[in-house]
RNA sequence: GCCCAGAUAGCUCAGUCGGUAGAGCAGUAGACUGAAAAUCUACGUGUCGCUGGUUCGAUUCCGGCUCUGGGCA
């Protein structure tokens, strides 16, 4: 019998956090974040963090739980979120896992082997090097010579995969696309139920500039404020999330107030429309539109009854 | 009330020496294999404010009107 797994997801500020805490109470449910941002600490406000009240005690894990110094990866969040998925169903729980971020979504509902090679920072400096000497396509050509059939499809202009690929073949040997051959297979591992939560696209962005400005008075710029008082660098990639770049532009000087606001808002919006890019290609997914219901419980239940009648028919 | 400047894409504006128009931003669609809230690709038709006139032809020139700035009273 097949591990279960019931994976919720959805644009930034759809509403996923609320009715995820609905829905884990009545199916008896830990939650597993994915959220390339929500996993660091200190970082509460800008990435909308559920809070402890919030979660009603319902167990969430990969929240929380790193520095913002700390690096992580993708192939991390598949190691860790898939041990919790077996974990949680021998406890005769539900592991439900729900957040935004594609990558990781797809580390576990496809069989994404990554490539057996480690970020290697020096070699990544020096490709920068390259890059900023010579021009991106500089190291384009050296790709091309290695693995033309990479080169192909990645875009001349794509610094990180460009890097990424010469990185895999510089440690392995072996080419970016050897390792692309059992591209996007859909995984067999899970008795798997699929649910992506989503509204009408004016409304979704309405709701976002809102979340915005919430944001900003709950104290967001302190917050970013406080990180960087406890020493953390701006340049750390968890910095580079929406909300803490442009704040930290702001603090810099290098942008008024409102401009910031208005880049974070954008930064969402944009970000938001990413997500659904994303989410569409998988034919697994069960779309669930919020402007169909009348109100938050008709939802809910709706959901319920599809994750149960795929899950425990 | 008078004078001046505007009115063109969702927004800010450019332009057409008269042959129905194009930038930036916004937006839309897509890609994505160890940084992924990252990174990258593609996409530009709108009563050129309304209404008369001149003209083969007006968004463009001329008149009137409406609206918006600014100034003078």
């Amino acid at each position: 019998m097949k591990e279960k797994l019931f994976v919720l997801i959805g644009p930034t500020a759809v509403g996923k956090t609320e009715l995820s805490i609905d829905l884990a109470k009545r199916l008896n449910a830990e939650i597993i974040s994915a959220d390339s941002m929500q996993i660091y600490k200190y970082m509460d406000i800008g990435t909308a963090k559920i809070t402890e009240e919030e979660m009603e005690g319902v167990p969430h894990h990969l929240i929380d739980f790193l520095y913002p110094d700390e690096e992580y990866t993708v192939s991390d969040y598949q190691r860790d979120a898939s041990r919790l998925i077996t974990e949680i169903n021998a406890r005769g729980r539900l592991p439900m896992v729900v957040g935004g971020t594609g990558l990781y979504i797809n580390s576990l509902v496809y069989e994404l082997n990554f490539a057996k090679a480690p970020p290697d920072e020096e070699y990544r400096v020096e490709l920068e090097e390259l890059a900023a000497n010579h021009g991106i396509e500089y190291i384009h050509d050296l790709l091309s010579k290695v693995d033309p059939e990479s080169a192909k499809t990645i875009s001349k202009k794509d610094k990180k995969r460009i890097i990424r690929a010469l990185e895999v073949y510089k440690t392995t040997g072996k080419t970016m696309s050897e390792y692309n051959k059992n591209f996007r297979k859909e995984t067999d591992k899970y008795d798997l139920c699929m649910v992506c939560l989503n509204m009408d696209r004016q409304k979704l962005y309405d709701r976002i500039n809102m979340r915005v400005d919430i944001m900003i008075e709950n104290g967001l710029i302190d917050e970013v404020k406080g990180i960087l008082h406890k020493g953390y660098h701006k340049d750390l990639v968890s910095l580079k999330g929406i909300g803490y770049k442009e704040i930290i532009e702001y603090l810099d000087g290098n942008l008024t107030l409102d401009e910031a606001i208005e880049k974070i808002k954008k930064g969402s919006r944009n970000y938001a429309k990413r997500q659904l890019t994303w989410f569409r290609r998988d034919k697994r997914i069960k779309w669930v539109n919020k402007d169909d219901f009348d109100d938050f419980h008709q939802l809910s239940q709706y959901v319920y009854d599809y994750v149960i009648s795929t899950l425990y028919k």
